[in-house]
DNA sequence: ATCATTTTGCAAATAATTCGTAATTTACAC
DNA sequence: GTGTAAATTACGAATTATTTGCAAAATGAT
């Protein structure tokens, strides 16, 4: 938790930002969330200016400290790989419930596979199966 | 070609919605470019009214004869696997081209795998890999 | 503590999306 | 083809989401 946080702090100094409070307190709300939309965010920071959330979510963003998410109809921003447990996603098209997979050997590997025969450097992938869920089918 | 549409139009009847011109238009701009945002097919079909085109889009959505997949820092639209080979994608972070990868077999297998052990019902799936080309790297 | 610089909050501008409604188009029965 | 009911469209207006400019506040280094 502590350590998350601090080496959270390290990555933005390494790369020429300040660790502000606002920013801390944004990176919390990570933790705190398996995802999160735009609003969501600016709802769980009210005292923050949106634009400042609109600007850090940017930051994070190009920082690869969060990654864009698609679930279902919508999108939304979690945790890179860089400071979180990577999974897939399965989300029910019926009632947006969203399952969360622990991370899959035979997928990493192929990932791995597919990125050395294209001369490609893989950062990070998203994987979402959509469909129903065993209660919606 | 023509066989695509036809079976679009069916795909539209059989769902109880009609295969009016507007969306026959927006079907065949699917068919001509691999993914489109949302501001580009407002652009493609001047003549159509832009809540037309949300209004559609969101149909074919639903109707799953489009689908929402990630592209970098963007989220487009492109044929689902329904009228369209079924493949996956590497984007470039930096230049943001996008490289569309065959269908890959090791993967839609684990993807049922998956879902079957999770009793969830896939209907269709979305992988972007992203980081650096071999330019970019 | 001071200073140069980055970041924030605020207000205003711009862009994206949704909604209501009248006019048009569609599928279908004749 | 013509008529008809229902679905869909275009248009304008309303909402919602995102971006921008700038003064004030906060940050890290000295």
């Amino acid at each position: 938790m502590q350590e998350a946080i601090s080496n959270f702090k390290d990555h933005l100094k390494k790369h020429g930002h300040f660790a502000t409070k606002p920013r801390v307190q944004l990176f919390k709300v990570f933790m705190r969330h398996q995802s999160m939309s735009m609003r969501e965010l600016i709802e769980a920071l009210p005292k923050q200016d949106k634009s400042s959330v609109y600007r850090n979510v940017d930051l994070f963003e190009k920082l690869r400290v969060i990654k864009k998410v698609q679930l279902g109809w919508k999108y939304k921003f979690e945790l890179s790989e860089l400071f979180h447990e990577h999974h897939h996603h399965l989300t029910c098209l019926a009632c947006e419930r969203v399952i969360a997979l622990d991370e899959d050997l035979v997928i990493e590997q192929e990932i791995a596979r597919l990125s050395y025969r294209n001369r490609f450097k893989a950062l990070e992938h998203t994987l979402e199966i959509r469909g129903l869920c065993t209660d919606c089918k």
